[in-house]
DNA sequence: CATGAATGAGCTTTCATTCAT
DNA sequence: AATGAATGAAAGCTCATTCAT
């Protein structure tokens, strides 16, 4: 590892980290690059040393950041074998993981629908593979005559998602958190597991 | 009623509607007041006649579409008896209103979430009215007997809206409709009804 | 004459005349459009209503003032029928309008030659008239057998605004001025005149 | 001579053709010195180890290449006795050195005109040594006898140099060529000497 | 009430120059 | 001497808002 490399590299990672503040702090529009230089303490123009525009920064803040949830959900989902307890570890990794980075997912929350001139270019391919874990999950669920074969995978890993994500944003805008996460993991999954109908 | 008075009430509504276009187009931050003019046909400076600034647009915006959809819910809802009945109109009913004010459910997805300095101040009455429409049904149900008793109403009205609103998203965004709103409807109320396990 | 409309005329003209001045200045790139705006005394803003951009400014000095410069050229030299006088007159009025106008003189002398990249794109058809009121005169003075026949009008019209642009310059850059512009006039005519008349 | 400074000598030299290159390609506001360096094959820092700054690399570049065409005329000059062969010698010299030097050419018809902020400090004395030795071949002439005496040595050397660099102008510029260096040097030539020769 | 020309604060981005290595 | 990453001042342009008509 040579300085430069470590340097270099330290700054994009500081820049990163100064945009996912200020943009959950102010949202993307109401945040100035300044200020993102301010919090890195780099130089305004070091910014386009590493990024192209203030939109390369959210996009790759997009990129990096998903991956690495996308890695720690597969890593949480290979624990198990069942596709039901797939799920609720899905469920309870969607939660912790968004909840320790609460920053992060503010913007997810807000900034993934944006659907400015620039978003609605960028194809989210990230967020269809974290999707697309729901949906595997599902269909396996299937094969192994866990899971109803009458559902559409298509249609539940969005409404999975809907509601881990409604669930979380929830937790990120509240001040006070009346439920815990296993509480709030497990009641979801058991939504979808069971059903709400009484026995 | 003078003449003056409906007059000024038909641009509050022109301008209203021009907004609901230019937003959903464009996204709040990247619309602009002299276009929601141009579109209802009115001059930059009488905008601000009917409101105080471009934020009071949205917001306004907001509390009359809100209501609208509000009381469609309420009617929608009140012709069954049953809570499961109702939470299967209640999912019918969000999907076919969203989806018959496309441009206003876009509005909804992104800026709703939007974590804009004024967003954040702004207190979403309407919103937690139509969640808790929900709620309603549940507590409702419960005391009926006919949900479990072990279901937190606080986080089922999230879950379900959640799954709701991503399914309406989903169906805003994107250009082909595999399912009908009435199998999506379905499909949702039945992971919440009776889960997903196989039987 | 509506006093709007005379108001936004006036403003062009203000936006114009104080470009010339700073341009002459400071010349092109080194001319703030904030000091337009002040040397116009009306917001930065406002300059934005009138033209699209920096460049914008400057082309359409260009076409205006040219416009005034080639209809008063004309002016002059019709008032002769010998194409020798007109060449004369021609000679004359170049350096008088350039004198009495300085600072575009300037302008034209610099920006003129430019090579920037819009300058490139820009194909400066009032200049083209304007050289070819010069090889008017010489094929007209060619046709009536005053000018030799084997002058090349091309070369010649160049070399001739060559020779008069170049007097201008001095004129422009120098303070002191040793000869009259008659003087001058009249000594680059008797070059070309006496060289190009028939033996 | 040291390696070093042989080695100093051609990074000096390098970054001089190379701001010839840029520099007549995209004048020089729009040309960047990261360009420069990367045209010389240095680093940006290297640049200012040579250079003060990008107005002094412009400077240095006049000074440097117009002493090499004061040469060149010089010799051409030189070869001749009669005033009219000299004036002739120079057309020509004149119109091949700047065809042969496309870019610098370019360079000096553009820059050597910008009026910008420190081009009107900069005195350009190489200019006017190329000036005066248009002025020397006429007094020349006129005291032997061969160029009316009445002609203003200071107004023709303008008009002269005017007329050639218009001409050369009009070569850089067009892509098409309708007449040799030879045809339009002689023409030219001849505009000026028949016009000025002695009865 | 209505207009829309005018305003000017504020932002992103560029690039000449520096300086630690 | 040479490098090139970092700097930060500077400027063009936008657009929400105002106010004279």
């Amino acid at each position: 590892m040579k300085r430069k490399n470590k340097k270099s590299t330290d700054k994009h990672r500081r820049i990163i980290a100064a945009a996912v503040k200020v943009f959950a702090k102010n949202g993307f529009y109401n945040s100035k690059v300044s200020e993102i230089a301010r919090a890195a303490n780099v130089a305004d123009g070091t910014i386009y040393l590493y990024f192209q525009n203030k939109d390369d920064i959210l996009i790759t803040l997009f990129e990096e950041e998903m991956q690495r949830i996308l890695d720690a959900m597969r890593a949480a989902i290979a624990e198990h074998d069942d596709p039901a307890e797939k799920l609720k570890a899905f469920a309870k990794a969607h939660l912790s993981l968004l909840q320790s980075n609460a920053e992060l997912a503010e913007i997810i929350q807000v900034e993934l629908r944006q659907s400015s001139k620039f978003m609605k270019e960028y194809h989210n391919e990230k967020f269809y593979e974290y999707l697309n874990l729901i949906s595997s999950i599902i269909r396996e669920g299937q094969e192994k005559g866990v899971f109803r074969k009458d559902i559409e995978p298509g249609i539940a890993k969005r409404a999975i998602w809907g509601a881990l994500d409604e669930m979380s944003r929830y937790w990120v805008l509240s001040s006070t958190r009346k439920y815990s996460i296993a509480t709030a993991a497990d009641e979801i999954s058991s939504y979808f597991l069971r059903g709400m109908l009484a026995a």
